[in-house]
DNA sequence: TAAAAAAGTTAGCTATGACTAACAAATTAA
DNA sequence: TTAATTTGTTAGTCATAGCTAACTTTTTTA
C-alpha cells in the first residue's frame, strides 16, 4: 500500500509550498534550499514561509532542523509530483485544444492544478492520449507519479562553440516567454554558442541562420541538451 | 459601457453566495428570500450569511433593508449568470468528453466554475460548439449572459391525467440523480401522472410503458414541460 | 576572530470566512 | 392581542494565511 496519501486534505497554499519546494529541490537540483529562498520563490515574506513550513513539518511532508535546510519527505514529493502532472496536463490541454498561446497557459494552469478530482485528471490524460511533454517542453509525470527528471542544463552553462537543442523553457514569466517567441526560438531549435562576453556574460547565439545576443539572465531560463560534435 | 464589472475581484465565497441568491431568487422565482433560507441553502450558519450579505451590500451586488428580503442588483445578477454559464459549460465538457456520469459532474463543476479566465470559458464554449443545455437539461447562458429563464414546473405541481416531458432535474444531490437514472428516467422522457395519493402526496407515474410510484420530495426535484392533450 | 551581513525565527497584527451563543424583531397562533 | 415561534442580527471566537518589526543564529568577510 504505497498510496494511503489523502490528497484532498491540503489547502491551496499548502500545495503551492510543496510544489515550490519540489521545483527548487529536485528539478533545480539545489544543494541547499532555505527558508528565505523559498519565500523569494513564492513571493511571500520569510515569516509566512516559516509559518507554513512548521505546518508542513507537523503533517510530515517536510523535514528540517532548526536553522537547517528544507527537505521533502516521500509523501511531500508525491504530492508535488501530482501537482506538476496536473499543471502540465492542463497546460497541454489549453495549448492543444483551446487556442492558448505559449505564454498564456501557465497562469490558468496555476489555478486548474488545484482542482481536486482524480477522475478529472486521469480522463483529461486519456482524452489527450497521454501526452508526455507540455507546451514548454517539460516532461509530464505519469499517473503513478513516475517521471524521469532530466538534469536541467541551462544555456548559460555552455561554452563557446557548443551546439545544443532547445528542450524546455522556464514558464514563470510571461515577458520571458513572449521574448523567446519573438526572436524566433522554438522547442527543438538548434542553437550554437558563438561568443560569451566576459564583462557581462552575455551570449551571442546562432539559430536558424540568425544571430542574437542574449543576456545571462535569459540564458538561465533556457534549458538545453548538448549535441555532441561529430 | 455595460461591462465595467471586474469579475476577478471576488472571492470564491462571494461568488458562491451570489450564485445561490440567483438560484433562489430568479430560477426558483421566490417571492421572498431571507437570510436563514440562504444559510440553509448554502449549509452555513445564519450568522455567516448575515456577515457575507453585509459585504455584498457594501460592494453593491445585493440590496436589502434591515430585516427585509434579499435582492440582487444588476451587477450581482450578472456575476451569478456568468458563474452559472461556467458551471454548466464545465458539466457539459465533463459529461461529453471526459466520461463523467450524470451524477458526477456537479461536484467537480462546483470547483471549476471558480477558475478565473475569460478566455478559458469562451474557448471551451467554442471547442464544444456552443452547447445550449447541460447534461441535466438546464439552459446554458450565452457569452453575453443572456438566457431564457424557463419558468420551472415541477412534476409535483401537475394533476392526475397530465402528460409531460422531462426537461431538467435538480443537480444538487448525487443520491437523487442516481435514483433518477436507476428507475429509467432520462431527459425528454414522456411521463403521465396516473394517480396522486392524498395522504402522502406520492405520485404514480407511467413512462416507457413502466409504472413507478415516487414521493413528493422526488417530484419537487423533477422539472417538466406539460404536453397539451390533443 | 570579531564585526558585518545574511538567514532564520518569533511575536503580534490583519483580513477572510467560518462558528456559537445571546439577543431583537417580525410573524404566526392561541 | 399577547405569547410562542421563526427569522434576523450582533458580539465574540477560531483557523488560515498573509504581513511587519524585532530578535537570534549562522555564515561571511575584513
Amino acid at each position: 500500500m504505497t498510496n494511503k496519501l489523502n490528497l484532498n486534505n491540503l489547502t491551496k497554499s499548502e500545495e503551492d509550498y510543496l510544489k515550490a519546494l519540489f521545483q527548487l529541490l529536485i528539478e533545480d537540483n539545489s544543494t541547499k534550499v532555505g527558508n528565505n529562498q523559498l519565500a523569494d520563490y513564492l513571493k511571500v515574506s520569510p515569516a509566512s514561509t516559516n509559518n507554513m513550513i512548521k505546518k508542513l513539518k507537523a503533517k510530515k511532508y517536510v523535514v528540517s532542523e532548526k536553522y537547517g535546510k528544507l527537505e521533502l519527505t516521500e509523501d511531500g514529493q508525491s504530492i508535488a509530483v501530482r501537482l506538476i502532472r496536473k499543471h502540465r496536463l492542463w497546460e497541454t490541454f489549453l495549448y492543444n485544444y483551446l487556442n492558448f498561446s505559449w505564454d498564456e497557459v501557465h497562469e490558468v494552469a496555476e489555478q486548474l492544478e488545484h482542482i481536486k478530482s482524480q477522475k478529472l485528471i486521469n480522463e483529461l490524460d486519456r482524452f489527450m492520449e497521454c501526452p508526455t511533454t507540455d507546451p514548454h517542453g517539460e516532461i509530464i509525470p505519469n499517473a503513478n507519479g513516475e517521471y524521469s527528471i532530466v538534469p536541467k542544463i541551462t544555456l548559460s552553462s555552455l561554452k563557446e562553440g557548443d551546439v545544443c537543442q532547445l528542450i524546455s523553457v522556464n514558464d514563470g514569466s510571461v515577458q520571458f516567454l513572449k521574448y523567446v517567441s519573438e526572436i524566433g526560438l522554438a522547442l527543438s531549435s538548434e542553437i550554437k554558442i558563438m561568443e560569451i562576453r566576459d564583462f557581462d556574460k552575455s551570449i551571442k547565439i546562432k539559430f536558424n541562420e540568425a544571430e542574437e545576443t542574449v543576456t545571462r539572465k535569459f540564458a538561465d531560463n533556457v534549458f538545453v541538451k548538448i549535441i555532441p560534435e561529430l
